[in-house]
DNA sequence: ATAATTTTCCAAAACGTTTTGGATGTCAAT
DNA sequence: ATTGACATCCAAAACGTTTTGGAAAATTAT
């Protein structure tokens, strides 16, 4: 609407000047300043934005990668994560574009329109893989970016996440120490890291107790995939009689494949992300969740540390997950008894 | 990186010229125009965003408002939605910004920074309100907006909705078909529109049939606020045998309050949201969703023709509602032996 | 051969800021 | 009076595009 000239003009000032008062320096006289300050509130004037972002070179943008894969996008309430990660970042005079990756398109292209266009500042990138093509383009652009989730990139990288292994290990010590002796996983794609993660929990528990490590199957990180998974794991010759899901949802379809399944229901069952509909399921869900309620305003405060031009290897967040039992964890009371597990009708 | 007039240099060419054959202009000629676009794929040219945005006078941006309420900020699968609406605004070259209301902000203050310094070419509203502010306020700037929920705007406005009313009506008619007379509605703040035309369509249903329309206590659109409203209802000198409620998550919290009332248990339920914890209530909870999985193309389209200049009482979208029978609309079974008792199939 | 037309190109002017590098005036110290 | 220091202002140059209004060259029509 009203740009800096009409507001310079209206008070017989330089586009300098105005310029410079409102951005607070100090090389321009209290009296004009106050003078300034007072037409700009007056005449609601807003800066261009485009125009300072050309001229600074900075697009005041940060985006957020958001991969429309099979199943979901993550947890439910990952938009309260944004929002938080939104409304920190906007303190800093940055916006957050949420940029789906569109169909047909890859990943990659997508972060290079990003990145190459200066649409953006910094990059939030969200379901990580072990091996992250977006993270080495990134990195070769040397534009600040956070991931949420590891990744195994040689160079390091600035990153939030959970602790799926210590969590996941945790778990499976817990169904030991309940008596359990197969115990088995199922897993996501071994591609996305927090997957990969939760699997070396369980395996590294399992291990270091001497107990069998083969009683996992992957499957996608939905609940088919979960019940198909499950499906798979109680047919086989031996059976689990306590399954770590890699997550709630997964776990969701696991009670709906062990219900179909002799004896099924008294296998014990705990998943991860505490999903609202996982207080609700029958039985209860067991489950983790990562600690602390702000995430989001956490991985903006790295964003914006990352754009200060920190060093990665200082901005890794790896936070501590909880358990949260209900019922599904403790379902089979009568364990110690049957050693070898399997049991048919 | 590199920019127009590099490309230009490597080629021998005009800036100009350059900028017209990667646009497609007619008076480049062939040869050249090839020689440009393959010099361009090759060197990865992006054109400066912010460049383009200021000689263009369009930001290339769309916000979507965002409202830290109490509770939630919309439906869980409100990401998807938002996800698929970014995904389609990129096909036009539009991203999406989300706009989380800043702590100590009003909404109202964000939208003026937003449109008046020029950040955005269009929005997108949510949680409306009867009478919202906000729209007041982007009528007046004659910015092409979209609405996600009805308001009591004079001037129309671009909106999509669904049919709370009829969706309600219907659910009612449903509770007096099955013999009910005492018909209970936990109803959200009546200031938010979708909250309004449920209410109205529910009082609508009972007016028409000469039932009480007193039972309806009104709480905050969450758990907690159906689980409040829900006690209050029950407490009352003449109690409901069925209620309805303007969220799945004031159902669950009703549900909640049932188990604790005596009778409570008998007492019939139907939501709205389908929340994916709905089906996994004790019982399962009936609810009603808005029809349709593309919602959010549909608020990219509504939101390309609004700015492609149609006018706005031609962008306004009603999406029926349909029924999601589960369990929980029908807890007594003897009813029907009170009253003008209706059963069918 | 000349005029008219079409094709192909480009210099320069925007767009609205921020920032650079002074210019001008004032005041105190010499 | 001259100098230096300081306060206050501003013209002009960016930033990298797109677009305007031709100019030059090539082609066709007379």
């Amino acid at each position: 609407m009203s740009n800096l000239k009409q507001l310079a003009q209206s008070l017989g000032l330089s586009i300098t000047t105005v310029s410079r008062a409102l951005d607070g320096y100090s090389d321009v006289s209290a009296k004009t300043k106050a003078r300034v300050l007072e037409a700009a509130a007056r005449t609601g004037y807003q800066p261009n934005a485009s125009a300072r972002r050309l001229r600074r070179q900075r697009a005041e943008l940060v985006a957020v990668t958001l991969p429309t894969a099979p199943g979901h996008i993550g947890p439910p309430h990952f938009l309260d994560i944004l929002s938080a990660c939104a409304e920190h970042l906007a303190l800093s005079g940055l916006n957050l574009v949420i940029a789906p990756v569109p169909r047909g398109q890859s990943e990659l292209e997508m972060c290079r329109r990003f990145v190459d266009g200066q649409r953006v500042d910094a990059m939030l990138l969200v379901r990580t893989k072990r091996h992250d093509e977006r993270v080495e383009l990134l990195q070769s652009r040397d534009i600040p970016f956070v991931t949420l989730g590891r990744t195994e990139s040689a160079r390091p990288h600035a990153f939030l996440d959970g602790d799926g292994f210590a969590g996941f290990r945790d778990a499976t010590l817990r169904f030991i120490a309940d008596g359990h002796t197969h115990i088995g996983h199922v897993a996501g794609p071994q591609e996305f890291s927090f997957a990969h993660h939760r699997r070396l929990g369980w395996d590294d528990a399992l291990r270091r107790a001497g107990l069998p490590t083969e009683l996992v199957i992957e499957g996608d990180p939905t609940e088919h995939g979960g019940y198909a998974a499950a499906k798979v794991l109680m047919s086989g010759p031996v059976k689990p009689t306590a399954i770590l899901c890699a997550t709630d949802e997964m776990a969701v379809g696991t009670l709906r494949a062990l219900r179909e399944v002799a004896g099924g229901n008294a296998v014990s069952i705990i998943g991860h992300d505490d999903l609202p509909m996982s207080a609700f399921t029958d039985p209860p869900l067991s489950t983790m969740r990562v600690t602390g309620d702000d995430i989001g305003v956490r991985i903006a405060l790295l964003l914006l540390r990352a754009l200060g031009g920190e060093a990665p290897e200082t901005l890794q967040e790896i936070h501590p997950v909880e358990f949260l039992p209900r019922a599904s964890h403790r379902r089979s009371q009568r364990l110690a008894a049957n050693d070898a597990g399997a049991q048919e009708e």
